[in-house]
DNA sequence: ACTTATAGATGAGTTTAAATCATCTATACT
DNA sequence: AGTATAGATGATTTAAACTCATCTATAAGT
C-alpha cells in the first residue's frame, strides 16, 4: 500500500476529534474534556462519535452515563496523547519565543539606554515583553538577543546598528570650561577588556584643536561610571554619544562647542538576520531607531 | 503559569495549519503540501500565514518564489513531524482493524460455512474484508477473532454462539436406510484433541429408538471429512447440523425421519464482548445469525 | 534583455465543518 | 420515587477553512 494512500486515508479524520478524543481519554469524562477545550460536551460527543464511525471501531465503552476507553481506544489514547504532547510543548516553546524579546547587553546600554526606554517599547508592542539582562550570563541560550559593544572589525557590516562617536559632556548649566588655559579633569573609560579599542581621545584633541597637556584623566571601567560622576561633580565626562543622547534630551547633561569623533567602536548584533521571531525583528528596528535618531 | 492557560495558548493555534505546515516543512514546497493534503497552495499559504502571525514568528524565509525553513520553523517542523507521525501510525493500525475482520477456526467450521459464505457478508457490508484461517498458528495476535469448538462447560455462557447438535445425514437422492435390519457403515469423528467430548452417537441412538449393534462405525478425524466421504459414497454421517446447514439447502445432503440431539458441544468466542470494533462485532452478529438460521 | 512559466501572497467570496441549542434517555444519588 | 447529571441525537447557527481571481517576484528559456 503506497504512502500517499495512507495519508489520505488518515486524513478523513479530523484533527479536532482527535483532540478531544484524546482530552476526554485524558480526563475521563465528555464533561471535563469539553471545558479543558472551552467547547460543550455536546461538541465532544459529536466529534467522538464522528471518530468512531470514521475508524469503524468503538473507542468508549458506554456504560449509560459513564465512559470508559475500550482497548482499541486505549491504544490510540495513547498515540494522541505523545503526539500532541509533543506538538504542544513545541508551541509552547515557540510562542514563549515570540511573545518576548531577551535582550543582553552591557551595564553602560541598559542602565542609559535600553532600561529608559523599556516601558516605551512595551507601550508601542503591548504583545511583546521585553527583558533586559547585562553581563556574560545566560549569553548562549537561544532567543537572547546580545547586543555587542566592540571593534567594527570584528562585526559583520549588516550587524552593526550603531557606529559610535565620542565626545565630551558635562553637567546641564556648568560652565563651558576655557579648553586651554585651567587644568582640566577628564572622565573618560578604559575598558576591561583590553582587546577594544581605547576611546579615541588623541583624536578627538586633534580634531579640536587641542593639545591636552592641561588635561588630567580619570578612568573608570564602564561609560556609564564617568557619565554620572561627571554629572555628580559637575566635572567632564569624554564618552560615547549614544549613551548620553538621552541625558541631553532630558538636560542632565550639555554638550560644548566642540566637534565629536568617529570611533573604530560599535554595538552590533551577531548574527542579526538569524532572528525570525518577529517580536526579535520589531525590537531590532526599534533598537537601531533610537540609536541614530 | 497554570496548565490550563498554556492550553489555552495552544489551541489558539489550528491544528490543520500545523499540518499543513508540518507538510510543507517536509515537502519543502506549498504546492506539494497541497497536493499532499488534496487542497489548493492559497491554503497552505494562508493556513502558514495565520500559524506565523499567531505565533508571532516566521516559520519560512521567503526568497522571492522560494522558501526555506527559518531556525524556529525547524524546531516547530522537527516536532509536528514526530508528534503527527505517532498519531498517524496508530490511526492507521486501528483503520486497519476497523476495515478488515480477521477469523481464525476449525477447519471444518472454516471449510463447510465461513468460506463459502465469505462472499455474501463482503457484499453486506462492503466497507469490511474478511480474513479466514484455521489452525492454531496466529492466535494470540490482537484483532483475531478466533472461533473455538468446544466443550459448553469451558465456555461462558455469554461467549457461546451456538450450541451444537448431531444428526444422522446422507448424500442427497440415495434411499434412506432401513434403521433396524441391515448393517449400516456411518462415518463419524473421532476428535483429535481428546478432551473435547465425543459425538452424542449413544443419546442420538436412545432418542430414535435404536440399538445400533448394526451400525458399524468408520471415524475421521475431521467431520469435515466425514461429511464429504458420505456424499462421494452415497453413506450416511454423524455429524453436527451447523455444518450441514448449508449443504441441506443446496441438496447436497439430505436427512431422514430421525430427530437430532443436542450435545455439550458448542462454538464460542473467548471474551466476545471484548471486541470494541464495528466490523467485529458486525461479523458476530452476522455469524451468529447464520449458524442459528 | 525580453518573454514565459511558476510559486507564492493577498483579499473577497463561498462552502463546509464545527459548535451550539433544544430535546431526550439512562443512570446515580438522595 | 424524584431529582440531578452525563451523554446521545437532530436541527440550526456560526465560524473556520477553502477556493477563486488577481497580483508580485523570480527562475528559466529564447
Amino acid at each position: 500500500m503506497n504512502q500517499l494512500l495512507i495519508w489520505r486515508l488518515s486524513l478523513q479524520v479530523s484533527l479536532q476529534a482527535l483532540k478531544a478524543f484524546e482530552s476526554a481519554a485524558r480526563r475521563g469524562t465528555f464533561k471535563l474534556a469539553a471545558e479543558e477545550l472551552s467547547l460543550t460536551p455536546t461538541a465532544i460527543s459529536h466529534h467522538i462519535s464522528n471518530l468512531e464511525s470514521r475508524l469503524n471501531v468503538n473507542l468508549f465503552h458506554r456504560l449509560g452515563r459513564r465512559i470508559s476507553l475500550t482497548g482499541t481506544g486505549l491504544r490510540l489514547a495513547k498515540a494522541t496523547s505523545d503526539g500532541f504532547r509533543i506538538i504542544d510543548s513545541a508551541l509552547e516553546e515557540v510562542m514563549k519565543a515570540g511573545s518576548a524579546v531577551r535582550v543582553t547587553t552591557t551595564s553602560s546600554l541598559a542602565a542609559m539606554v535600553l532600561i529608559p526606554s523599556q516601558h516605551e517599547f512595551e507601550q508601542a508592542n503591548p504583545d511583546i515583553s521585553m527583558e533586559i539582562s547585562t553581563g556574560e550570563s545566560v549569553d548562549s541560550q537561544s532567543y537572547i538577543i546580545p547586543i555587542r559593544f566592540g571593534d567594527v572589525s570584528v562585526a559583520e557590516d549588516s550587524d552593526v546598528i550603531r557606529s559610535e562617536s565620542f565626545n565630551v559632556f558635562g553637567a546641564y548649566g556648568m560652565t563651558p570650561p576655557s579648553w586651554s588655559n585651567e587644568p582640566i579633569t577628564l572622565f573618560t573609560t578604559e575598558w576591561k577588556n583590553k582587546s577594544l579599542p581605547d576611546p579615541p581621545l588623541a583624536a578627538w584633541l586633534e580634531i579640536n584643536g587641542l593639545d591636552g597637556s592641561n588635561i588630567k584623566l580619570k578612568k573608570f571601567d564602564q561609560e556609564l561610571f564617568g557619565i554620572q560622576q561627571a554629572m555628580a561633580e559637575n566635572g567632564l565626562v569624554f564618552c560615547s554619544t549614544t549613551l548620553t543622547k538621552r541625558l541631553l534630551k532630558s538636560s542632565l547633561l550639555q554638550q560644548f562647542d566642540t566637534r565629536p569623533v568617529k570611533s573604530d567602536l560599535c554595538y552590533y548584533v551577531p548574527n542579526k538576520d538569524s532572528f525570525e521571531t518577529r517580536s526579535a525583528a520589531r525590537f531590532l528596528n526599534w533598537i537601531e531607531d533610537i540609536l541614530n535618531q
